[in-house]
DNA sequence: CATAATCCGTAGCCATTGCTACATTTGCTG
DNA sequence: CAGCAAATGTAGCAATGGCTACGGATTATG
């Protein structure tokens, strides 16, 4: 009865750094966007987006702020570190290219951008490859 | 200067309970999996399994023994309820899809197990009709 | 069948991300 | 420039999912 039980893939134990890497991805992506189309990116800006209260999102920018990926003072406009903007352009790049992807494959656009955002995360370097090579 | 936001596809207000049901996905389809493979499952191959304590095992049962996916008694092997053995093979039929889509564009093996752990929470009903079409 | 090894539960800690309620700062406007 | 509205911060609570340490239950074994 001692079958020895092969771990996951993805291990488990790396959940919730994951999903705070999730998290930071997001939020950069979000700030990039606001910052070209309207100049600036407030914390309401961002709790609208994201529909969660400007309390979460103060606390996470908080967190962004101290992995330098974003920078702000009291009462001021979020903004990208060069670390933030970087990664930023990396994640807005491979959303784009997931979201043109599922499109490519006959996914509905609402259905395409929905799930696109989820998947995003998930998609490594190799199949990211992959979704490009299709896409060509 | 007051651009209206979009509000994300995805909204961000259901993340903790997103991760919640992907956790749910990810056990009961563990569960199954065990049960096949070794005749039951017990809380610490779930642990082995998923790289956490035993600990933490024991609580997200608990929790899904509340939402009646799965049962057991204290000490005792865990299983299926008739609702978790349902939403099981519908995580697994997907899982598998998932996999043999990433494979058959061009991922290879390993990356393309790794990703789909990730991807297929995230797939909804048209993009898994879209890679079943792409299978075909 | 006694004892050890293994399994599992409980207590209690932390981090992340939700929230409401309230306080403070900023900035617009009369 | 006074005062109000909007934006942001702080306090403190909950749910989820990590952990270690400890103790009780079950099972295996001599």
């Amino acid at each position: 009865m001692k079958d020895k039980i092969k771990a996951r893939s993805v291990p488990f134990s790396q959940t919730r750094s994951r999903h705070a890497s999730e998290t930071a991805e997001d939020y950069v992506e979000a700030v990039m966007e606001m910052i070209e189309e309207k100049g600036e990116c407030r914390v309401l800006d961002l709790a609208r987006y994201f529909n969660v209260s400007h309390v979460t999102v103060s606390r996470i920018v908080k967190r962004l702020q101290d992995e330098k990926l974003l920078s702000s003072r009291p009462y001021r406009p979020v903004a990208l570190t060069a670390k933030g903007f970087k990664l930023a352009k990396q994640v807005k790049e491979r959303h784009e290219i997931v979201l043109a992807f599922l499109i490519e494959l006959g996914v509905d656009k609402t259905n395409a951008q929905i799930d696109s955002e989820g998947i995003e995360h998930h998609v490594g370097s190799k199949t990211l490859a992959a979704m490009k090579k299709f896409l060509k």
